[in-house]
DNA sequence: CCCTTTTGTCTGCTATACCGGACACACTGT
DNA sequence: ACAGTGTGTCCGGTATAGCAGACAAAAGGG
């Protein structure tokens, strides 16, 4: 049907050429990380836009593999017990994570509060391992999430080291509208970074959420730049004091992670 | 030099058919997992006998996706931070893990002795999560590394269910030696497992590690079938009313997950 | 220095993986 | 009973993904 003379305009509305195996793949992978929860197939191929055939076949194979589960008896599936596995190796690959993710624990719980471990994905932060603390106030950000970076005290200390020009092309525009819709100005970004990083720690007050405070420290590696943060995620009221010891704990953490990453 | 007349030999010995995309990265992602460590392209290649053209173009794919990563300048590979994120929603996504970690974590805390949550994939043994106690002793086992079922205490829970016919059929001959060479009669190991099962408990002292003792408590799911257990490793030489004080509080532990588990 | 090995990229051929669509079956509600 | 919806399987055609092989460039290594 479609015939010779409008190759052209086929490639630019549906982008409907056949895909490679791989690439469905990796957006079932994506997708269930961002959905977080189990689907069917028939679902799923409606949501990402594949043919169901199709689906059966590859998941078939990556159930196989352990890469997904069935999770029901209504046959929806979702990620199986390899990720796991490969979680694992790769941890023990990343003395970073893994001496950070055992900070992270420690400081949640001779404090009490709710502290993270973060690093950016690309252009985007996450929170790779939270530890909720006993306090009662609860937390929104959820593990894994991938989140604007200017939305974050933490995004602030993983840029510095980058110059403008650098940040400028990393972090899209539409990154500086927070959710409540407000805009961060570019140029306060900027300051923002270069102060955080002269300071080596910087502070948020209701930036994503309304009535939370975010106190952030830097992870860095042998050439001093952040591969991470570590962070406390406290009620925005909490007495001045208390926020300085809070903070100082979290320097004296992600010094102690920096320096395990060199030896 | 395979010319034309031996077809079906080819066919026969090497099964040479062009390969799936999704299979090489199922072979790629499980070799990374056997191994654990970064890997060069070119040597990969070599390993899972693929061709190295082919090899480039797939793992350049999975890079972009953050599946894998490049480790250092010389190109080696290894798993990437997505993967992290998968097992973390995988972890979200299975009460078993997720209640029996936080049990394992009290257990740890309120006795300071190193507590693991163990379960089995495929015809092995694993650890899925390990929480060291405070105590000096330190334990061998790391999370993540398959172990021979009958290695352990837990095994002879995990087992609990089965046939005697099953047990024979899953379990490889090879994994009745003991890492010190020793051997288990099959006879004894199937024993101890109807023993175990009975019990409600296992202990194993010196099994896998000579001056080591293992707990283990079941956790069962609404159909009574052991899907998991909770142990503590300890000195062998711990007397015998402590060893009692803490099998009681794994039990008390195994019940309450598995209590969870149904609700 | 030359010689060997490896690495990353490119190209054209063709076996085949993916797709569309059809089919049987199981539910559900009316 | 019957239409409507969703699930799991199968099949044939064709766009194309994967392969072999060639290549330059870099990296050892003697």
């Amino acid at each position: 049907m479609t015939s010779q003379h409008d190759g052209a305009f086929d490639r630019m509305d549906q982008v409907q050429a056949r895909a490679r195996g791989i690439d469905r793949v990796v957006e079932i992978l994506e997708f269930l990380r961002a959905s977080r929860r189990p689907i069917g197939i028939g679902d799923l191929a409606k949501r990402i836009a594949a043919p169901r055939s199709s689906l059966y076949e590859i998941i078939g194979r990556l159930t196989e593999a352990g890469i997904l589960e069935t999770v029901d008896q209504e046959g929806r599936v979702f990620f199986g017990r390899a990720v796991y596995l490969y979680a694992d190796a790769y941890l023990d690959s990343q003395p970073l994570v893994r001496n950070g993710r055992d900070e992270v624990i420690r400081l949640a719980e001779t404090t009490g509060e709710t502290a993270q471990l973060c690093m950016l994905i690309g252009n985007k932060y996450t929170v790779a391992h939270m530890q909720p603390g006993s306090n009662l106030f609860r937390i929104s950000s959820e593990t894994g999430i991938l989140v604007p970076i200017p939305w974050t005290a933490s995004g602030r200390l993983l840029l510095a080291g980058m110059s403008e020009a650098q940040i400028r092309a990393l972090i899209p525009p539409e990154d500086y509208r927070l959710p409540d819709g407000r805009r961060i100005e570019i140029e306060d970004f900027l300051h923002d970074v270069r102060d955080a990083h002269a300071r080596g720690f910087a502070v948020t007050t209701a930036l994503a959420d309304e009535f939370t405070t975010c106190l952030a420290a830097p992870v860095v590696d042998a050439t001093d730049r952040p591969v991470a943060t570590i962070c406390f995620v406290i009620p925005a009221r909490t007495p001045e004091d208390r926020q300085a010891e809070l903070m100082e704990k979290l320097i004296a953490g992600g010094r102690a992670v920096s320096r395990q990453l060199r030896g």
